[in-house]
DNA sequence: GTCTATATACCGATAGAC
DNA sequence: GTCTATCGGTATATAGAC
């Protein structure tokens, strides 16, 4: 058993802080965050739930650590998008970029889009940014002065990357490659409307 | 005021019964399934929790109450289904189907989609064919022996069937035809791959 | 059918020893 | 950094009067 005397209890090479984290991500994608108490990932991690508490501060402390780091990386997209004039090029852009941090963060990524009613309920009104940005980006995408049906196909759009989530289960030995593709090449269909 | 000496209180010509699933579905629908405790619930409706166990056994009961109507008449369709052969109009008619199932039932369709990961948590392993009904449409609509691309297709598509839940906040003023006819392109186009 | 009062359990979070 | 023990709060659910 590899233990270190230098910087706390490691155990197979990752800090403590970083194993409750990961143990997290597994129950909050799987059972939803708050079906999911802090004793429960104590106990994943074969620790106490006071001893969760000395690396994290709350469980929405521990919420944060863990969807932060997504939400930032998908804010840097639409950032960029509403400097960008909505030409086709840059729909495309957008949307393979949007794709690519949900496929990189994996499980994490399948949490904040499956729990959604949960997160939000949970980081509320302190974090208006997070909530905001979906329908910042909806909004971009639906193009400028947009009717009813362009809102509902920039919508339908982002439903079809949030398919990403899912790929792993429904289509296990497909790519990484071939999912960005098909799913690509859907949403802007359903954009384009035709 | 009406009240009737006849079967219990009622008012405004409703059971007690009715109006304590409709003040839950406002509720778990707006604040998530978990998140409400049923104090809320009796509140909302004038009640005590104390009272509310009298017409309903437990949470899940309620959940069930709201939740198992929609679930068969999906399910009917998801039947139906899968004794027709794969062929263009039929899956025309069942992506129909889906889509009005949910339009019709407004804000307790939205509950059960928004709110999945709650809801499959609840009612657990005590009802699979509820849980399993996403998974048999899919493999329906992606056509007999489908490859990775035509799965992905499949669940995409009715991912986007799935925006019909947050249409009236997207577009408030959106007729239910306009909003049929724009997914159900969408959800062929997708399916089709072109 | 609705009420007050309560049983029982678990949650998030803290105190303080080691 | 981890532990045992516990606090305060709230949840589901019940008992029993009216």
């Amino acid at each position: 058993m590899a233990m270190r005397s230098t910087s706390g209890s490691v155990v197979a090479g990752r800090s403590t802080k970083e194993a409750i984290r990961e143990a997290a991500i597994q129950l909050f994608s799987s059972k939803g965050f708050d079906q999911t108490s802090l004793r429960e990932v104590a106990d994943a991690v074969g620790i106490t739930k006071a001893s969760l508490y000395y690396h994290y501060a709350s469980k929405l402390d521990l919420l944060l650590a863990i969807i932060e780091p997504i939400f930032d990386e998908l804010k840097v997209v639409v950032d960029r998008a509403e400097r960008l004039e909505h030409s086709p090029q840059a729909v495309r852009d957008v949307l393979t970029g949007q794709l690519r941090v949900l496929l990189r963060h994996g499980t994490a990524g399948t949490m904040c889009v499956r729990d959604t009613v949960a997160i939000i309920n949970a980081i509320g009104d302190r974090y208006p940014d997070m909530i905001d940005m979906h329908r910042r980006l909806c909004t971009w995408l639906a193009g400028p002065e947009p009717g009813d049906a362009a809102v509902l196909r920039a919508s339908a759009a982002l439903e079809v990357l949030g398919t990403v989530l899912w790929s792993h289960e429904l289509a296990p030995a497909a790519a990484d490659e071939l999912i960005e593709r098909v799913l690509l090449h859907a949403a802007l269909g359903v954009l384009a409307g035709e």
